[in-house]
DNA sequence: CGAAATTGCGACATCCTTGTCGCATTCTAT
DNA sequence: ATAGAATGCGACAAGGATGTCGCAATTTCG
């Protein structure tokens, strides 16, 4: 059967994140398509990459939705649920679209940085809103503790590649260290 | 005055991390050197890159030297004190020779790959020290805690890329961080 | 000062990647 | 069944990166 262009931008996903760098060559034939197929969809390498951003935007954005962010910025309520739930919720897409944390080539494109931006923001309020309700420790800038999350998703993201720690454990290690530390 | 082979990793580690991805080209210009010269010094970019994760591997076994690391593991003494150098010194070390915490084909080299392992392994055998002194929690895999400094890491250098901390404030965010969580 | 080593410079060949095309074949939908 | 669309396939050109070389100029060192 034909391999349709989103089928194409999931494998591409997941081979790009076992070889980084892979040409357009190897993209292809992992997607099981012709080379040629591949660039009549994508015309472009950067078109391409572009794309696989935006399928890992949207997949952020429905993190978003499904742990009802927006309800708890508004009402200010269940936010340390909703803080928890978005952390683990994280772990899921950071192991399918872990490329995304490591390809500068995704920032190139000024619409995909503006829709990281304004999703990044809102788990920054979130954030700020677990600071007020005394969830979060409010000495630390909010910022900072948004990159720790990102650093903790890279830590997760390795340690499953070094084989370190089960995968069932990675939601328990991960609250347990950006929670309470490691002391 | 003639730009020493040191000198030149010195700036190929520099201009690499600001543009991980420079040809040779790029490198020898940062580096104030023709590049047929580079060529002379390493003959392929792999040897350069090797010889860029030496340097980098130097450093780090430096830190381990100074903060007393051997000493601390011999006689099981001044672990946390021992423990909360490693961290800040990393800090340091990172910011430099930042680029072989992305940089895979530092990965390629069996003798670095080798040697980075035994560093590791020391730093592991510490947290597992702090973890029998009570200064660590011992619920934590000692590899996850070691996978955790790293990826805290990783946020520090986001978060100076980005403006979002001071530099003078890192250590201070890295330790209440990594050691008590940010709740 | 003079010989040896090092460097700059430009040229060259090679390889890899990217992007495009024409054509034959296959699939799909009417 | 058949027309139109999509795909596979091979070839091509262009561009960039890598690595090598010879030669002239410069530096270094005895």
């Amino acid at each position: 059967m034909a391999v349709s262009r989103e089928q194409i931008v999931t494998r591409a996903i997941e081979h790009l994140n076992q070889a980084p760098a892979a040409s357009m060559a190897e993209i292809a034939q992992a997607a099981g398509v012709h080379r040629a197929t591949l660039h009549r969809h994508f015309a472009t390498r950067e078109e391409l990459i572009v794309a696989l951003g935006w399928r890992a935007h949207e997949a952020w954005q429905r993190v978003h939705d499904e742990i009802g962010l927006d309800a708890a910025l508004r009402t200010g309520e269940r936010v340390e649920e909703t803080l928890h739930a978005l952390l683990v919720a994280h772990i899921e897409v950071a192991e399918e679209h872990g490329f995304a944390l490591t390809e500068h080539l995704v920032g190139i494109n000024p619409e995909l940085v503006r829709r990281a931006e304004e999703l990044e923001a809102r788990e920054i309020e979130l954030i700020e809103a677990c600071q007020r309700a005394g969830v979060l420790r409010a000495d630390l800038p909010p910022r900072w503790v948004s990159n720790t999350v990102y650093g903790l998703l890279v830590a997760v993201r390795e340690s499953l590649r070094r084989g370190d720690v089960a995968r069932r454990d990675t939601s328990r290690l991960l609250l347990e260290t950006f929670l309470r530390g490691t002391s």
